[in-house]
DNA sequence: GGCCTCAGTCAACACTTGTACACTGAAATT
DNA sequence: AATTTCAGTGTACAAGTGTTGACTGAGGCC
């Protein structure tokens, strides 16, 4: 019960998110007068316009994944992709940066969403470590495009988004901090020490994940060796945690 | 003797690189004609050429270090802040890219020269860890430009920007665990392992430089906690290692 | 001195870009 | 049924982009 609850969202839910070339979907929207398989044959004014929104982010999502660099895409093509006009993108966000924002309140959400239901399953289950890494492995596949955006623009996209970002990763170090202490994990080592503590556990898994990413097919034996990999790389710091125990040694 | 030899280059010696505008050290070049403080008042036409090939380079970084993406910036733009007409470009360099692989290589040279030199002096004084991360430290500070690049590119350059990045990091990993294994200072631990060490020092300075590019004074308080912050974290890691041993905890 | 080399210049091209404006037609409201 | 709202369309323009080709003139070589 340690290091890495940080992981511990993502459980099964196969959402379809960044699965279509926002074109495609769009086109199913129009479709969607005609055709008899869709439960709400008309759609709502609202409820096409959050569509076609959503149609916006994951062209743009899918061009990340492509290989552009998020803040080298135009407007213009990411209507494109989307199946939409340009002068269209203005109904929905005034800039790219907005369009951004909404992509890091995305994957903050749904992130969010599987830390609740996996505390409130208590999903924990055998070795935790591993089976934390183990999850958060398959989440990050999952989301790829969600995730290669993310890398990107935390050091490359315009200061708010970074800062969004930003704020996005240390809500994760305070939720895995928060974890240890509410778990009696730590119970020596005093609450400055643990934040450095889940710091340290966030860096050793971020700074890897890159490799994760850019594998493009991520072949299940890579995946494997990925996760192993992390887990000693958290025992190590877990290991030293436990040898911490806030005696400071001397300066 | 430990954790962080990847922070012994750089030292004293201070360069004037960054520091122009690139269009003032190209208007310099012209002006040494008529100078007489000029040393060599007639630059011969390689060394005309070398000068002006510096000057869009630091013209990129130093509009990197203003904010700017490094994919976003044009080369007229980069043309323009350093003093030339934008197709003088095309003599020096075919692409962005090309410009910024020879970044890459400065840092890298800077880096390894620095590491010569402290190895050669023999420049471990004092408490090791503290005194490598300071230099590290002040390294960052002072090529404040180059790492912003560097940070950037890793995950938004383009491929073989990215994996030129990717070979530099790696470098230091390397050099790091040979000096660890050369030093005898973790006798009981594998190769595998020590590879493993170094990548998460590596992971836990690199994360945490990222809030030190971005505290754009870098006041000396800050820059203080930062280098506190970073050892104690490096003396985590280091006590988790000395318990590690190559025993492999079981499954 | 006279020719050659080639870094830097100038003008021009075909594009892509963000964005403004007037419009259309179906959904929502009255 | 008439009216309003507004997501999506189409046109248009100024600004910036990469890249071309022909040029200029000073440094280097005979």
């Amino acid at each position: 019960m340690l290091a890495f609850d940080m992981a511990t969202f993502m459980v099964v839910s196969v959402q379809s998110d960044t699965q279509f070339v926002g074109s495609e979907r769009a086109i199913a929207i129009y479709q969607a007068h005609g055709d008899p398989l869709d439960s709400q044959r008309i759609l709502s004014r609202e409820e096409k316009k959050r569509q076609t929104r959503q149609s916006l982010v994951d062209a743009a999502l899918t061009l990340v994944g492509q290989g552009e660099n998020f803040t080298g895409i135009s407007i213009r093509e990411v209507a494109k992709n989307a199946g939409v006009v340009p002068t269209s993108f203005y109904r929905h966000f005034t800039d790219m940066e907005e369009l951004g924002l909404d992509i890091v309140d995305d994957l903050g959400m749904m992130l969010r969403r599987k830390l609740r239901a996996v505390r409130q399953t208590d999903g924990y289950s055998g070795e935790l470590t591993r089976s934390s890494v183990q999850l958060f492995t398959d989440f990050v596949c999952h989301h790829r495009n969600h995730f290669y955006f993310m890398y990107q623009c935390r050091a490359g996209g315009t200061v708010r988004l970074r800062a969004a970002i930003r704020n996005e990763l240390s809500f994760f170090a305070n939720e895995l901090a928060s974890d240890i202490r509410q778990l009696h994990m730590l119970g020596k080592v005093d609450s400055a020490d643990l934040q450095m503590v889940s710091q340290l556990i966030v860096a050793a898994v971020f700074e890897s994940t890159t490799d994760l990413l850019d594998q493009v097919d991520s072949s299940p034996t890579f995946r494997q060796e990925f996760v192993d990999l992390t887990v000693k790389k958290l025992r190590l710091i877990w290991l030293g945690a436990e040898c911490w125990r806030s005696r400071r040694p001397a300066d």
